[in-house]
DNA sequence: CTGAAAGCGCTTACAG
DNA sequence: CTGAAAGCGCTTACAG
């Protein structure tokens, strides 16, 4: 069933029945009656590959996680679906999977297809190939938004939390609660989430004069297996730590993975505090003190801007956004006085 | 950059430049030569809207899942995207919100968007109007392929889990405890994993002559705070059962709240198994026995399945597969021999 | 092996 | 208010 098809058994031209269908133009209110029952009647539902040619645009956008298994993304996939859908923008999902081929050859793919913007957290922020065809689609009028993620070099929108800050917070509590031998299973340092964490961290045991010997530092690279590599590690030192803060929600899976296992219990054996709260665990008595901020609104707000910047392409001020953190202290950042 | 465009740099004509990108029909190795190297200079890519409207088709599928922050749905989708990059698809992702407005707007869209095919966890079995478009759809030569869920009076595609058989195993390893008292929370009656989870249940209780009390059965319908709710009237029923099943993951989350709320472990206080294992708890110590399959290869194989279909698209044969169950035993499923 | 031309299903100036 | 016609950027018989 074509728009034509419809013309002729409407008794009209296309012309007539694209303008009933775009609301566009001027049409009699019969004419536009008539129109609509024929459609109604024949359930016709018009070609959008013809449309989106035609007009040279889509309703697509591209979105790039990294591992819509985490949580993390599949809250914000859900909050920016929700904003999508309210502006009539389809959601075309690419899982980039941490793989920067993938990631590449994707941003090739969404271009093709005429996708009218791209979400994106990008695997590494210093990736000049990505780097390249982020640029060019921006200069080509593709509006790109980085969700979490950063990329070196350009002036992207996008959405960011307060890294630095949040990091500082939770260092800052561990101290309060009197350690002093604190250890950071970190992140990669080619991600800003990563610099900034460890900023944060840096900062706080500084200004309190804290020592941070070098084997207190752990790459756990935002993986669950290397967290636990790295918990262990920890753990199994000499002189282990008495507090650890983990950078993002599965090194606080990796670590305490490890942690059950050695039958250390948070909050009395060993003091934990995680950037990205684990709500789901909450419920279940597992107490995780953490640096929380709200997954699904870094989407919505991801799409907000996409949509925005789809709006008003020649609008020259670049938005990053930063969603503030919260530190939400739930007994884990504790520790029983004889084992301090 | 268009093919003609590309195709003036090159001294060819555009039916040559569609030859080369599409590797069809015959041309030279030198003009292919030139072309490739044109076309790589311009960094052009195709416009697949273009592409797609003349061939009349796309690689474009729609899934459509019901809550994307489901880990089932998260997994699920990770392993369709997977097997979809692999045959060159993009998936196009609808979150219904269990919603059938929106399941059936949605449905809309993917038609006008052309989707060769769609993999579809329908809200409800019974529904008329999702039932009318999805067999429109069939019979318009779009594939649909069922995921976990069904639909009603339509012989689609589908992949399913063995839920009669996992669900009849999960009760018998109840029933092996010696638990006498065993209470379900259960899921959506129009929805096949929702009836037949009971009807597994029921068969091993009926099997041993194992009274139900109407009291026992409580609808969590799949949703965590429902299941809360339910969890929470069996606790506090004057004669509250000593064993629990519950259907789904949410169902498990939901139940496990409250009994941390009560300070009941389970395996001890009270034993539970549920249809999903938590494998994400299980690192933290959580050992929940349950009923396990593999959500990622769910995902995988409904996507070959629509592969299979959109390749062979007359084949008569209904290919409805079950993924196998299996039960997990890790400790829930006891009791203390004087809570019993 | 290559090109001219028609066609995919829409939209949109343009003319009336 | 309405229609004829050109055009969006491809693909594909058809002819050579």
């Amino acid at each position: 069933m074509t728009i034509s098809e419809i013309a002729r058994k409407a008794g009209v031209s296309s012309a007539t029945v694209s303008r009933v269908l775009n609301e566009s133009g001027y049409v009699s209110e019969s004419t536009r009656k008539k129109v609509l029952e024929v459609i109604e009647d024949n359930e016709f539902v018009p070609n959008e590959m013809a449309r989106g040619l035609s007009k040279k645009d889509s309703n697509n956008i591209a979105v790039f996680v990294a591992d819509i298994e985490n949580t993390f993304f599949s809250r914000a996939v859900r909050g920016i679906t929700d904003v999508a859908d309210s502006y009539g923008y389809n959601v075309v999902l690419f899982n980039t999977d941490e793989n920067v081929e993938k990631e590449q050859r994707y941003l090739q793919t969404a271009i093709g297809l005429q996708c009218r913007g791209i979400i994106i957290a990008p695997i590494a922020e210093d990736n000049a190939e990505t780097q390249k065809r982020l640029d060019r689609m921006k200069n080509q009028g593709v509006p790109v938004v980085l969700l979490d993620r950063d990329i070196r070099g350009l002036s992207l929108d996008g959405i960011f939390s307060e890294d630095v800050q949040g990091a500082y917070e939770a260092a800052n509590a561990l101290i309060a609660q009197g350690h002093r031998r604190i250890a950071i299973i970190k992140g990669p340092d080619n991600t800003r989430p990563g610099r900034e964490r460890m900023e944060g961290f840096l900062r706080a045991l500084d200004e309190h004069g804290i020592p941070l010997p070098p084997e207190y530092i752990r790459d756990g690279k935002f993986r669950l297996d290397a967290s636990y590599d790295s918990a262990r590690a920890l753990l199994e030192l000499p002189q282990p730590p008495t507090a650890i803060f983990t950078v993002n929600n599965l090194s606080s899976y990796g670590c305490m993975k490890c942690l059950a296992e050695k039958d250390l219990v948070i909050g009395r054996d060993v003091s934990l505090i995680g950037f990205d709260a684990l709500d789901e665990l909450d419920d279940l008595g597992i107490r995780l003190s953490a640096v929380s901020r709200s997954f699904t609104e870094m989407g919505r707000r991801a799409m907000q801007l996409l949509e925005q910047r789809i709006r008003h392409p020649s609008l020259a001020r670049v938005r990053r956004l930063r969603v503030p953190t919260r530190l939400l202290l739930r007994g884990s950042e504790k520790i029983a006085a004889d084992a301090l």
